[in-house]
RNA sequence: GGUCCGGUGGCAGAGUGGUGAUGCAGCGGACUGCAAAUCCGCGAAUGUGGGUUCGAUUCCCGCCCGGACCUCCA
């Protein structure tokens, strides 16, 4: 078995992964803030620690994924104030709805997926001990993390806390001791979400709900920690300094991993820019395992640009899996993933190396090679991808096949009288339904295009 | 301004101090009534200027260009 190797962003090197218990691996990977469907870029991390952790299930013997659910938040009460809807109401739906889109994308559930506020105690625990430990301080009914009682403050994200005032563009409050303090705790209004607190009624800070539910799921110290690249600053940075405050021997997260930004046009694709797609509108445009295969076709670390023609490269790539596939239908995922695809995910998760040595599978499978077929598929379980079924990938995804079928047997019985014209103009009239006919030797068999 | 990341064929995108993966697209051929698929073959790339080295796309420095972050963000 390979040594897994992955790029941590604390120490900027590509490290040996040696978990804490070889027994149990643990990861926390940042959720989605439940206010608004999920976009593309939200997808990515998603699929990308979806494969981390089916990787991480073939190489240990436990894993506990936990990914929350941020449902407390300002963005959700300024949506609920905008549309009229009830609070609870966006967040159901809205996690529900999110749920549903990373299905189609293939993606497994977390074995653990936490929702913020069915864990205020626990952040209430923890600020107390913020404030017990002299690292939070109370302040006009907010509770603040005090920065500069943390020696180790600004080393995630590479920068010293003077940089941080200086590049500091929100106005500081009046009650902050120092500007790069950040809230914990603050008073909600009768009309805001709260609960009661030492502090009075309120709700919590962004960050602290990510070193609550890691403490409760995960310990005080576990193995990997991951999300996108934009929360390195100032939500991981955070979070990394409320834990090792509360829990001082902990040690809290080992390895931080971080995705790059997915881009459209070349500019980051992001809800404040207001250019995003959501993952329903791509879904509108082609399956879901062909956005997932465009996903893992770029690495985790380096920036996606989206584009519609990648896309459809993206599904014409799958075709050519599928059909492999298709030359050895009942040959079973191998138990094992074959070496070279195995090889590159260790390498920090090189999911374009694995797809390359996947093609190689795949001409070998083309040429009859039932092993090939078969490692083909262990490889495509391990990414999440080639699941289906070959038939239902080329044509499932309509109830016309009765009349294709129909098409098809008079398109033959024209070519027999060789009516080539008659044979042609059917086969022309079902490509322009985007059926596309393939003669076989052993007869005619029909696909959707894409 | 500060910090960080990146610039590879037409496009996408890996790896690598010693003849530059893979996919998509394109071109030629086989197969086909014609196609499609498949197979065989072909062309095609390391931003720029220096340095280190027997040798640099890879390591170092400058420059140009692009992107991210600097308290809404995956």
């Amino acid at each position: 078995m390979p040594t897994l190797f992955l790029h941590n962003s604390l120490t900027r090197k590509r490290e040996a992964f040696v978990p804490l218990d070889p027994t149990h691996v643990r990861m926390y990977v940042c959720g989605p803030t439940v206010y608004d469907l999920a976009h593309l870029g939200n997808a990515r991390p998603v699929v990308v620690f979806d494969v981390l952790a089916r990787l991480l299930r073939r190489l240990y013997p436990r894993v506990t994924y936990v990914r929350n659910i941020t449902d407390v938040d300002d963005k959700i009460n300024a949506r609920a104030a905008a549309t009229g809807e009830a609070i609870g109401a966006i967040t159901a739906r809205t996690t529900a709805d999110f749920h549903a889109d990373m299905a189609e994308l293939g993606a497994l559930p977390p074995d653990v997926e936490p929702a913020a506020t069915q864990h205020i105690a626990e952040m209430i625990a923890l600020i107390e001990r913020l404030i017990a430990s002299g690292h939070a301080y109370a302040a006009e009914g907010h509770v603040l993390f005090s920065v500069h009682s943390f020696a180790d403050y600004g080393h995630l994200s590479g920068r010293s806390p003077r940089e941080l005032l200086a590049g500091a563009r929100v106005e500081v409050a009046p009650y902050k001791r120092d500007a790069g303090d950040f809230v914990l705790w603050k008073p909600s209004t009768p009309e805001q979400p709260g609960w009661d607190s030492p502090w009075g009624r309120g709700r919590p800070g962004w960050h602290i709900e990510c070193s609550a539910m890691s403490w409760r799921y995960l310990g005080e110290t576990f193995d990997i920690h991951g999300g996108g690249q934009d929360l390195i600053f100032p939500h991981h940075e955070n979070e990394r300094a409320q834990s090792l405050c509360a829990f001082p021997h902990g040690g809290f997260a080992r390895l931080w991993m971080h995705n790059g930004m997915l881009l459209v046009n070349g500019e980051k694709m992001s809800k404040s820019l207001g250019n995003f797609r959501t993952v329903r509108d791509v879904l509108a445009l082609a399956p879901g395992e062909a956005i997932r295969l465009l996903l893992l076709k770029t690495h985790y670390r380096a920036a996606l640009d989206f584009t519609e023609a990648a896309l459809g490269e993206a599904r014409r790539e799958l075709d050519r899996f599928y059909r492999a596939l298709e030359m050895a239908p009942d040959a079973p995922a191998s138990p094992e993933i074959p070496a070279p695809v195995l090889a590159a995910l260790c390498e920090d998760l090189n999911t374009p190396g694995a797809l390359a040595a996947m093609h190689a599978l795949a001409d070998a499978a083309l040429g009859g090679d039932r092993e090939a077929a078969a490692g083909l598929r262990a490889a495509g379980a391990v990414l999440g991808l080639l699941g289906a079924d070959p038939a239902a990938w080329f044509r499932g995804g309509g109830d016309d096949a009765a009349a294709i079928e129909a098409a098809i047997a008079e398109r033959l019985a024209a070519r027999k009288a060789r009516d080539f014209a008659r044979a042609d103009a059917i086969r022309t009239a079902l490509a322009s339904r985007g059926i596309v006919l393939e003669d076989g030797a052993g007869g005619t068999t029909w696909r959707r295009a894409g």
